[in-house]
DNA sequence: TCTGGGGTCCTAGGACCC
DNA sequence: TCTGGGGTCCTAGGACCC
C-alpha cells in the first residue's frame, strides 16, 4: 500500500471569519460573534479579538472591559452553511476523496493531484491562497499520510498555516504534545490518563500497555496506534447527515406542561423542515430531557418505517414525552428531538416498491401454507398462534 | 470552570433469530 | 427439549468534537 498524502484544512475562527467575508469592513477589527442568551456570549472570536484577551464562552460586556473598541455581531447559521458548502466545492476543484468533518473542517486525499505540482507546498499555498481571493477566508492546511496527523498538524501553526508532518517526524513532534491536545482524547479521560503518568502523547507509547489499557479499554491499541503515527487514510465522502436534531435550553425553567409541549412542537416544525430540505425521513425518533435538578434523560422509539412529518414525529415524541410524565424533577430547563437512521427519500421509495413485490409474494406463500397446514394438524395449531397475534 | 446548539461514535445489556 | 454460539437490532447513556 503506497503511502497516500491527505490534507486537513480548517477555517480560523470560521463564525468570526464568515462575518469578516460578507461585511470587508470588519476586516483587522476586533470581531466576536455573541450568541443572544445569558447576556451575550461570545461564541467565536477573530484573532485581533483573541490579542486583547476575548476568548469563547466570555460575556460581551467582559470582552467590552478588555477591549472597548470589540465589534459584536451576531450568530448567522445562513450565512455559515453557505460559506461551508463554498468551501467545500472550491476544495472539490482537486480532488472527489472529500470527507466533510465539520462545518469549517475537510480530509481530502490529494494524492494523485499534487504530483501535478512542482513542489508538494505549492498545492498548499495555491489552496489557502484560492480561499482568501475566492471567499475571503482563512484557512489552516496540516499535510500527513493519515487523517489523524493531518488534523494534529494542522492545528500545530494557527492561523493560516501550513504544517507538513511525516510519519518519521512523528517521535520529534507529535509525542511532546501534552495528552489533552490528542484528537479524541476530552476532559473525562485526560485526568484518568494523567493517574498512570501519561502527561503527553509519546507517553501513550511509553507507558506498559497493561496500564494504558486499565484506562482506555478496548480503544487503547486505537490510540497507541495513533500516536505512533497509524491511523487511517479512508475518506468518508458521504455528505448525508446521519442524524438531524433540534435542542434548546432555557435560562428560566418552564413549569407549564402546555407551554413544554409548544416548545417541542416549534422545534419539530423546523426539525421536519430541514429533513424534507434534505430529502431524507428517519426511523428513529429520540427525546431527551433535562430537569431543573440536573437531570437529564432520553428515550428513543424505532419505527418499522420512515417519517419525517411534524405531525407523525410530533404525535412520537409525545408519547416519549408522557414516560416521563409522573417524574418530579422539577421544571424543564432542557428539550431535545432528533431525527436518526436517516434514509434518502428516493431509496425508501425504492425500497417501498420491492417491499410491495414480498408482500405480494408473501400472499402466494401462504396460501400454498394453508394446503399444507390441512394435511399436518399440529402446524395448524401454529397458525391458531399466528392468527391471535395478528390481532393484537 | 466553562455557553449553546449542532453533530458522531462507542458500549453494554436485552431481545430475537439462525 | 435443551444448550450454546454468533450476528443483528434496539435502547440508554456517555464521551468527544466543532
Amino acid at each position: 500500500m503506497s503511502v497516500r498524502i491527505i490534507f486537513h484544512i480548517d477555517i480560523n475562527s470560521f463564525f468570526a471569519s464568515a462575518h469578516i467575508a460578507k461585511d470587508p469592513s470588519l476586516k483587522g477589527e476586533a470581531v466576536v460573534v455573541c450568541h443572544h442568551v445569558k447576556g451575550n456570549v461570545i461564541t467565536s472570536a477573530s484573532y485581533e479579538a483573541r490579542y486583547h484577551g476575548i476568548e469563547t464562552a466570555m460575556i460581551l460586556s467582559e470582552a467590552r472591559k478588555l477591549y472597548p473598541a470589540v465589534k459584536p455581531v451576531f450568530v448567522d447559521f445562513e450565512l455559515y452553511t453557505e460559506l461551508s458548502e463554498k468551501f467545500y466545492d472550491l476544495i472539490s476543484t482537486y480532488s472527489t476523496e472529500i470527507e466533510q468533518a465539520s462545518v469549517d473542517e475537510v480530509y481530502v486525499d490529494l494524492t494523485d493531484k499534487i504530483k501535478e505540482y512542482a513542489q508538494p507546498l505549492d498545492l498548499a499555498t495555491e489552496i489557502q491562497k484560492r480561499m482568501l481571493d475566492e471567499l475571503s477566508l482563512p484557512v489552516n492546511i496540516g499535510i500527513a499520510p493519515n487523517k489523524f496527523l493531518a488534523k494534529m498538524a494542522s492545528d500545530m501553526n494557527k492561523p493560516l498555516g501550513i504544517t507538513v508532518l511525516r510519519k518519521r517526524e512523528v517521535q520529534s513532534k507529535l509525542w511532546p504534545l501534552p495528552i489533552e491536545e490528542m484528537f479524541g482524547i476530552g476532559r473525562k479521560t485526560v485526568p484518568r490518563l494523567h493517574e498512570i503518568d501519561v502527561f503527553t502523547i509519546g507517553d501513550l507509547v511509553k507507558q506498559p500497555f497493561e496500564k494504558v489499557k486499565a484506562v482506555l479499554a478496548n480503544r487503547a491499541q486505537y490510540f497507541v496506534d495513533l500516536a505512533n503515527g497509524i491511523g487511517s487514510n479512508d475518506i468518508d465522502t458521504n455528505t448525508t447527515a446521519k442524524s438531524i436534531g433540534q435542542s434548546q435550553t432555557f435560562t428560566k425553567a418552564i413549569h407549564e406542561i402546555e407551554e413544554v409541549k409548544s416548545e417541542i412542537l416549534h422545534d419539530i416544525e423546523t426539525l421536519s423542515r430541514r429533513a424534507r430540505q434534505d430529502f431524507v425521513k428517519g426511523k428513529t425518533i429520540q427525546f431527551s430531557i433535562g430537569f431543573e435538578n440536573k437531570e437529564t434523560s432520553a428515550r428513543s422509539r424505532t419505527l418499522d418505517y420512515y417519517i419525517n412529518d411534524t405531525k407523525e414525529i410530533f404525535e412520537r415524541v409525545m408519547l416519549l414525552f408522557g414516560e416521563f410524565e409522573n417524574q418530579d424533577y422539577g421544571g424543564v430547563t432542557f428539550i431535545s428531538t432528533t431525527l436518526t437512521n436517516l434514509k434518502d427519500i428516493r431509496e425508501i421509495e425504492e425500497q417501498l416498491d420491492l417491499f410491495k413485490a414480498d408482500i405480494q409474494n408473501d400472499e402466494a406463500l401462504k396460501l400454498e401454507d394453508l394446503e399444507v397446514l390441512r394435511r399436518y394438524p399440529k402446524m395448524e395449531m401454529k397458525l391458531h398462534a399466528y392468527k391471535a397475534n395478528v390481532k393484537d
